[in-house]
DNA sequence: GCGACAG
DNA sequence: ATCTTGTCGC
């Protein structure tokens, strides 16, 4: 009898997971604007999870950008490959969210993250890995300011304050909603600051976070719920 | 060494 | 992320 190797297609370690971040870095494009905001479309994708059951659930929402009418969506399920380990988050969620953004039926165009991209610790977040991995131009909007500093931003909405890590703007803190807690939006691949955060705005009529990663987040938990509902 | 820490 | 009721307010 022998032994079969495990497939090494992904890291099983902290520091494998850390190597394999250094070495698709440099393949992150910083120098494009992005498409326009209110143009084409753009994807939301979020992912949820059964630890219980220990499932994952991925959700893509593609959006016509100008009325944010949604076009199409995607989910995908699998198992939780990855734990949670700050500044790892892109282990755990971008198996799914690739199979999610495969299954679906037209160009994403512009993807939206729910989390960061270069406001990372080694400035490799979620945002930038799936860019890389997929070619597509991506953002990252997160809830939280992560390990990140800033001032704050004025009470109306638009209003914004560097993301700082130290002396570099990492991102940007922006204010969705008049003298609500602001959004942080960084660059993933192939959109300038400037740029993510006019998108951010632009789908953002009405709450805080993006259309997007509310309709993705909307749909993955549902999807997570369907699976074996009634038995 | 200890604490903090996107989702 | 996820566990969870009512409640205050536009």
């Amino acid at each position: 009898m022998t032994t079969e190797p495990v497939p090494a297609d992904r890291p099983v370690s902290a520091s494998e997971a850390r190597a394999v971040q250094d070495a698709l870095r440099g393949r992150v494009v910083l120098d494009e604007t992005g498409p326009p905001p209110g143009t084409g479309r753009v994807t939301g994708v979020d992912v949820a999870y059964d630890d219980e059951r220990n499932l994952v659930a991925a959700a893509a929402v593609v959006l016509d950008a100008a009325t944010l009418d949604v076009v199409a969506e995607s989910t995908a399920v699998g198992r939780i490959s990855f734990p949670y380990v700050p500044g790892l988050l892109a282990f755990r969620e971008i198996p799914t969210v690739l199979a999610a953004l495969e299954a679906l039926p037209c160009p994403p165009g512009l993807v939206v993250c729910d989390g960061y991209g270069l406001a990372h610790p080694r400035r490799f977040g979620l945002a930038c890995h799936l860019g890389v991995l997929t070619g597509l131009p991506t953002i990252g909007v997160a809830k939280n300011p992560f390990t990140f500093t800033h001032a704050a931003p004025g009470t109306p909405r638009g209003s914004t304050a560097p993301l700082l890590a130290g002396d570099e703007e990492v991102g940007r803190a922006l204010r969705t909603r008049d003298a609500v807690k602001p959004v942080f939006v960084s660059v993933g691949h192939r959109v300038s600051l400037d740029n993510a955060c006019a998108h951010t705005l632009a789908l953002t009529p009405a709450y805080r976070l993006p259309e997007t990663t509310r309709r993705a987040d909307a749909l993955c938990r549902r999807a997570l719920a369907e699976i074996t509902p009634a038995a």
